[in-house]
DNA sequence: AATACTATAGGTAGTTATCCCGATATGAGG
DNA sequence: CCTCATATCGGGATAACTACCTATAGTATT
């Protein structure tokens, strides 16, 4: 698991290193780029944290990489910081899922609040994944018959059923059925219910 | 099931006019409100729409209904119009769960764009509100006891084994499953556990 | 007082699931 | 060629669940 750290986006040397000094005052780890680009080429997607990114750019705006971002499946929460933003960018930004959208000249603690709020989140975030691909590994570990025999177990067939379904014995369903349970350490069917919906598995 | 209505809150009369005309020409119901507790009084909470409110107004502005409306857990989204806005506000807006907030003088359409955006979320939050209710009140069918055998079932626990927590004879707690599996309509365990979890219980 | 619902409990039979033992066939990899 | 994983199938025993019947006692409603 790689450390937190706040990342700076701002084509302004000054304010990155301002920035850079401000959160380091405050013993967070940050790394300041100075196009959209650089930071795109230097992020560590198993990293996580915040990204602090400044709204006017040259060559790729904050808008760019916010969307860039979205669709890399990237959730780093972003705070915006401009000095010539209007409502409408504002907006569009919280829209798209910024969580903070800051005008130059800001308050410092304005800024550190948001960034520890930011974290925060993206910690929560964090746990809630590591959560979901660690059962979604133990489901993995299940061949594919036996998933197949998992999902009609959990759709509520009996293995009388799934054996008609599947057009084979009973007696295979529960050797397949035994080694679900086994596997995936569920010790009851509810519980192997639970697990399935958890990750996802819906049987509309 | 009532019908989807638009409410204007805008102590300004000729903007509620104006509001009024705009919506009503695409074919919206449309309720205006000068004051905000105006609006309060008059609003069923069974109905569903949208709110387009005005940020400044006399004794209560535009952030206070909202509060107000959160904490009454009315989730009628929110547009925002206001004519004398900063990023500031607009910002807070949006966090407290606004779907958009828009600056007078505002382009016709863009409003009716978003006002479309805010009635289809809401008539997505309505049906996912009504088959939980639904689902819950299959749940609420059930005795006490019946409830609190179905809890211990869902959390995988063996007929035996329940009827050792809570005292009972085996035999009892079977019948108290049949029936909690009669009452909630579900033909298995897998679609028991199913119907707790979307309701909201967890096992944990 | 009669009725209905709830919680309790037993019997008996049948179905289903689990667990032990076994077996065969197939294909991939060393 | 041998091994390992996978998928297939069987017998037999035990445990668990389901479905039908019965019954009693308390509480709430009408």
């Amino acid at each position: 698991m790689n450390k937190t750290t706040v990342y700076v986006v701002d084509d302004d040397r000054a304010m990155c290193e301002s920035l850079k000094w401000l959160i380091e005052s405050v013993n967070m780890p940050v790394k300041t780029f100075s196009t959209a680009h650089d930071f795109l080429e230097h992020y560590d997607t198993n990293s996580h944290g915040c990204l602090v990114l400044d709204m006017r750019m040259p060559t790729m705006s904050g808008f760019e990489l916010q969307e860039e971002l979205s669709n890399s499946s990237i959730k780093l929460p972003i705070i915006f910081i401009t000095g010539y933003g209007d409502i409408p960018m504002a907006v569009r930004a919280m829209k798209n899922g910024a969580i903070d959208f800051i005008t130059k000249p800001f308050n410092d603690q304005e800024l550190l609040d948001s960034i520890n709020k930011a974290i925060k989140k993206d910690a929560e975030r964090f746990a809630c994944d590591g959560e979901l691909n660690h059962l979604q590994g133990i489901i993995n570990k299940l061949t594919p018959r036996e998933l197949e025999v998992a999902k009609l177990i959990i759709s509520g067939n009996s293995n009388k059923l799934i054996a008609k379904i599947l057009q084979i014995s009973p007696k295979t369903v529960e050797v397949h059925r035994a080694k679900v349970m086994t596997k995936t350490g569920m010790s009851s069917l509810a519980d192997l219910v639970t697990l399935f919906i958890k990750v996802g598995y819906k049987q509309n």
